[in-house]
DNA sequence: TCAGAAACGATCAAAATCAATCGAAATCGA
DNA sequence: TCGATTTCGATTGATTTTGATCGTTTCTGA
């Protein structure tokens, strides 16, 4: 084992203990202790100060992150059964990210997690128009490009009329998108008819549209309708998809990746 | 011991001080002796230097850089006497924001504490360009409408061809600004072209200019220019600024918030 | 509700770091 | 070359940070 030559210095420890408290939703004195090799009075110390940065928030044990409502997805993600799923999705999706290519996000989770993947990759251009992909993107990663528009909190992504400027004058290789519902009758639909329109927007202007579903999407048919099967040309969605739902979609010319 | 052909000269030495603590973020004293081979002593003296000159700031056992990731915590220094300025700045400024209007926030410290307090202000329409002030107002407060664009990671903040393309759009009220130099012959001035430009569009598009900064930055000249002072209506700055300041820029019909 | 365990805050002493000072060495200008 | 000035390193006392201890508070399970 390596002696630690000298003990990290006092901001560079706080700032991976708030690391560690975002990171992880939750962390407790212990860990932080045994994780930084310090004393507990000296994790306490730290603690009190981040509480007044406001940038956690101390609980009996522990601390609790403050920041980016970002984490508190992955925070009840961790048991979720559903969210690895997803993250084994955008694991897959990121394969088909090639060198120097430019791709739109939309905003859900599992184009999030392909967020996160694609924070590595320097090479690339993300667009985007979910504020928290570009949360996760914005210290360091590829080049960031923006929709802006009007923010609709309950999703935390930028919609309207003013998004859909930006976006009639990119254009991008592949789209990487979520959705709520989609069926082999009435295609890809979602909850609110402003994320419809951009989504619509975007596929019309991107070399391929990829669709990133887990199988609880199937067969569910959501408010506001996206577009039809024929804009989609990648569907990457996991095993438990209905056999007979694959088989249509290929016959259409859809390529399906199951996991 | 090794005969150095030359001990490095001082600004060299302090030039290398200050990448190795810009590379790692943090350097503590010790190591930056060894690397350097000269005595603790003289190491402080040069991080006090650095420090005078915004580079660095001084920790205990060392020093982090000012010109990275870490600066965000020096950021909202709570006990930073230039911090306190801002913000009383940021709460005068409020009061100029009517009910149901709409207002720019560029991007600055300054303006950022703005941001803070409108969270409170759910009857008015927020625009701007600032990913932090984007952050702050995210989870609730006003309408939000975020330019887009291309992420300028250094300032955080949208710039290029596409944000004005969503700003040619709209109209506010009234635009507060921040600005890294004013001063009377060459007018409002910050360092980065791209944003200088951004500013311009805003102010053109703007019922009524707000300049936010502290005296600090009365007669400094930074790189690119943003707009002369007939752009401006209303300056809000502190009572260190020179009178003679005041009096001309009131003569040329701005009005002048002392502080 | 109560008792034991865990976590907490306050306090103090040791260690590390810092600031101030002084003298030596190098540099500069005449 | 000489004196002045600046830069550097060493020493010392002051300050800050850290870890350990101990009494108090909070949590948990019976």
């Amino acid at each position: 084992m390596i002696q630690e030559a000298h003990p990290a210095l006092a901001p560079e420890r706080r700032d991976r203990i708030r690391n560690l408290v975002r990171e992880g939703g939750v962390a407790r004195v212990e860990d932080l202790r045994k994780n930084l090799n310090v004393s507990v009075a000296t994790i306490r110390r730290d603690l009190e100060i981040l509480e007044e940065e406001g940038k956690i928030k101390r609980v009996h044990g522990g601390a609790v992150s403050m920041e980016s409502r970002l984490e508190e997805s992955v925070f009840d993600d961790k048991t979720n059964q559903a969210s690895k799923q997803k993250k084994r999705i955008a694991e897959d999706a990121l394969q088909l990210v090639g060198q120097g290519e430019s791709v739109f996000l939309d905003g859900g989770s599992t184009t999030l997690f392909l967020a996160r993947l694609l924070k590595q990759r320097t090479d690339i251009t993300v667009v985007t128009n979910s504020v928290r992909a570009m949360e996760e993107l914005a210290d360091s990663g590829p080049r960031l490009i923006f929709t802006g528009g009007e923010l609709r909190r309950i999703s935390q992504t930028m919609v309207g009329p003013l998004s859909s400027a930006i976006l009639e004058n990119i254009r991008v290789d592949k789209a990487f998108m979520g959705t709520m519902g989609f069926c082999l009758k009435n295609g890809i639909t979602t909850t609110d008819p402003n994320e419809a329109y951009i989504k619509r927007v975007v596929a019309e202007n991107a070399g391929q549209v990829i669709l990133m579903a887990d199988s609880s999407k199937a067969e569910k048919v959501s408010f506001a309708r996206v577009s039809d099967w024929d804009q989609v040309d990648i569907l990457i969605t996991d095993n438990d998809i209905p056999k007979d739902f694959t088989k249509t979609l290929r016959k259409r010319g859809i390529k399906v990746r199951l996991l």
